[in-house]
DNA sequence: ACCATATTTTCCTATATAGGAAAACGTCAA
DNA sequence: TTGACGTTTTCCTATATAGGAAAATATGGT
């Protein structure tokens, strides 16, 4: 076996199980209460073994918990394992706003740089890059 | 054609970007300032091609920006595309400590309501859930 | 047991990776 | 120009989907 790894199983976690955009539509819906798989089919406009699918990826990576209800099986949200996924990109909140303002300090700071020593040194570059951001 | 849309594309937006841990551990490192390509692989152990590939990938989505310092190329964070996702995720704040709680109480709602009248229709059901969650 | 309803699970197909290796491309210096 | 260094781009391969259709599995009612 020479190749291949392709992507990570989309069961693997939340981030992966997320990235389908029918899977966030699922996930939002449940946020009304459970649903039948029909009626939860019905209402996002997918066929029911499209919905039953991805409602099993979901149930693996522990998003959505179901339970028997008569003839009927109900899936409800089981929001935790989101918890992580917010964490981490709550992680960048901060450069949201910067993100246009520090590449445009940076510039200027390289250029002032330049005139005092014509520092082509890229490693030099860097830790410049990061004394204009305050950073690590 | 009969099959086959397979996944979406990593580059088709952020969600889909972030579902890579090497993607989001690059985005992490970022956060420090902007790093040339081979200094960024090294530090997070994987090859230059590989960190090069991941880089493209976060340049079309718009999570990285790229500029051209001396003989290498320079890779800075721009973490705006992060912003709707952590909106999305956001909307289930609520819902993380809960999660417990609102099955449980659901469950108890149920058994209540059975005891009054022996209501086994599903349509019903749902409706149950989605009061006890005073939800929609 | 038999039937109708609700849901899940095969099959099958085309696509999009992710990784490794090697080749191609760019840029600066002598 | 030649060379060295840094980065990107092919190739190639195995895998993991996502979708549609059809078959297989419950589950409850009569």
């Amino acid at each position: 076996m020479v190749g291949g790894v392709a992507r990570a199983a989309t069961t693997s976690d939340a981030f992966n199980a997320i990235a389908e955009p029918q899977r966030r539509d699922i996930l939002a819906l449940l946020r009304s209460g459970e649903w039948p798989v029909s009626d939860l089919a019905q209402e996002l406009g997918m066929s029911m073994p499209q919905a039953s699918k991805h409602l099993r990826v979901l149930r693996e990576v522990g998003l959505v918990r179901d339970r028997k209800a008569g003839k009927q099986r109900l899936y409800g949200l089981d929001a935790r394992g989101l918890r992580p996924v917010h964490e981490w990109v709550g992680g960048f909140e901060r450069f949201w706003a910067e993100s246009f303002d520090r590449l445009d300090a940076y510039v200027r700071d390289l250029k002032q740089a330049r005139q005092g020593a014509d520092s082509q040194d890229p490693e030099q570059a860097r830790q410049g890059a990061n004394r204009a951001r305050r950073e690590e």
